[in-house]
DNA sequence: GGCTTAGTTCGACATTTATCGAACAAGTGC
DNA sequence: GCACTTGTTCGATAAATGTCGAACTAAGCC
């Protein structure tokens, strides 16, 4: 699989929307831009912790999220001012009126 | 393969973002959003034509796309109201420094 | 009509991706 | 140590996606 994305290495813009165009990342990604951190169990939707973490692994890849650990939990924020510095005004257009806290559940 | 995206249903983020999310339809987004119009032809990177096609087709789907029949030839050019519309911002983050003309060419 | 050009569609193939259960690792508290 | 909680990693499977050649369509021109 793709490498972590280190913190000096450039975001790659392609990287980042790839990982947004995927509704279950985009539903974390639209829910951190309002709540700021969140563990890992407050945004799976009923999903399985093995699929969440793969949307984890790859929001990070793209340099999107940062997770920390604290204590068993693990806390994810945004990386907002490298994405915002990498590419502004993406963030901001595309958490534009996140309402929805729930990622849609599939059938 | 998805539906062809109608002038009044209205534009998916998700959808949008995928389409972006590559690079050859990311390379052919910047260059129209410099250019303007332009023919299929003059956006392939020595690709061939059904590679291209499909790629347009993704774009038309999203609705960032539009291809109109000039002839033989068809114009192609990015919906940048309707874009603007929905995902204020979005078109002007992605498509910001969008010096490269051409599309990366594979090995 | 026949020829050429510009794209599309079809079909096949290879790669990638998403999903999930099971096993594992790290931290906390008894 | 043991149990428990929280995520990660691994492996398998199914679905989606990218690539490309061949056949096809539509438009213009001789």
């Amino acid at each position: 699989m793709a490498k972590e994305q280190r913190p000096d290495e450039p975001l790659r813009l392609e990287k980042v929307l790839q990982a947004l165009g995927d509704p279950v990342r985009l539903a974390i990604v639209r829910r951190l831009a309002r709540e700021g951190e969140c563990s890992c169990a407050a945004l799976d939707g009923g999903r399985p912790k093995s699929s969440m973490s793969h949307h984890f692994k790859v929001l990070r890849e793209a340099g999107l999220l940062r997770t920390r650990g604290q204590g068993t939990t693990h806390m994810n924020a945004l990386c907002r001012a490298e994405v915002e510095a990498a590419f502004p005004g993406l963030l901001a257009a595309v958490t534009r009126g996140a309402q929805d806290g729930e990622p849609p559940a599939p059938p």
